[in-house]
DNA sequence: TATATTCGTAAGCAATTACTCACTCTTTAG
DNA sequence: CTAAAGAGTGAGTAATTGCTTACGAATATA
């Protein structure tokens, strides 16, 4: 990954999380990444290869955070550390969850390859606390997760996170 | 309102909550709807105050829910009122709200006068009921409602909405 | 050193974009 | 009935879009 690219990748977030994808012109991207407008399609080959190369990013950085949380014994415990996942996300990182979450809303770019693992630890993590319907209970939970990490993503460091984080705690 | 400018707000709607504002380009909402594109700029003036019509009657719909909410006397039904309001969609009115959702992640069209006079309502209700700290109280439920809204919305009538709802019943 | 491959650019291209304009047809008002 | 105003259209237009191509510079490989 040379530098040019890493500061396209960059640029190209900044801009899509903040204006949405279909806002954003390559050479726009190009522009404030100090590169040529060309460069971007020898490297991703055209603007939906940018964005896949971002998104991919994201997946891979959700894949790891559960890959460690799966390794939580206690299911119990696996369970809250899975709820905490939107309130451990740096500020730094925010852009690429911005985006992520926003292209939920597009037809054409949904993807619900960020929610399935994490809904697969939840079902599978109810089911050894013997819940009695542990997808139902999944996407309850999904639902509280999908709720913070709007307030978060939209609000920034405005909203009181630990009185979010503390009533979640409570009702788990 | 002429039953043209109906048709051309209906085919906008329904494009712009499907693939995302900047995704739809004006000659196939006129194409959709059935009229020619000068049309679409003759009543609206242009691509923005078209989508400005349509998150006015977004507006004025939830003014409407929340006027009649208002009127509710006990403080408690009230917020439970509020919270319910996802619950209370209609189907056919699915697009219009995933509209507003998804233009919240875009810093150009963002727009908090449909959160803020639901958390108006909020905070004086919880103020009634002597709450310590009503303002993040607030910002929690409406947290909780952004994440079942997220939910019943994007994957529509498949979600356990009874579910959902009897778990924030409990919880308030 | 020679050569093949990758990195990078500038210029340009066809298609699409939001929007305008000149015009006709329909409705309304006095 | 007449004239003004509004509804509606089709053919444009300038600007922008994503993307290609031809080429030079750098780098790796032999």
């Amino acid at each position: 990954m040379t530098e040019k690219q890493i500061s396209i990748l960059e640029s190209a977030l900044e801009l899509f999380s903040s204006k949405g994808f279909d806002a954003v012109p390559t050479s726009l991207i190009a522009k404030q990444a100090g590169v040529s407008e060309g460069l971007i399609f020898r490297h991703f080959k055209n603007k939906q290869g940018l964005l896949n190369a971002i998104v991919q990013m994201g997946k891979e950085k959700i894949a790891f955070k559960i890959q460690l949380i799966t390794e939580i014994v206690d299911p119990q415990k696996r369970i809250q550390a899975i709820m905490e996942i939107p309130f451990s996300l740096e500020t730094d990182q925010y852009p690429l969850w911005r985006l992520i979450y926003s292209l939920k809303w597009q037809q054409e770019y949904s993807d619900d390859e960020f929610s399935r693992p994490i809904k697969e630890v939840l079902v599978n993590s109810l089911n050894e606390l013997k819940y009695f319907d542990a997808d139902a209970e999944a996407d309850l939970i999904m639902s509280y997760m999908d709720g913070f990490a709007s307030t978060i993503l939209l609000k920034g460091e405005v909203v009181n996170k630990d009185k979010l984080l503390h009533a979640l705690r409570k009702k788990y």
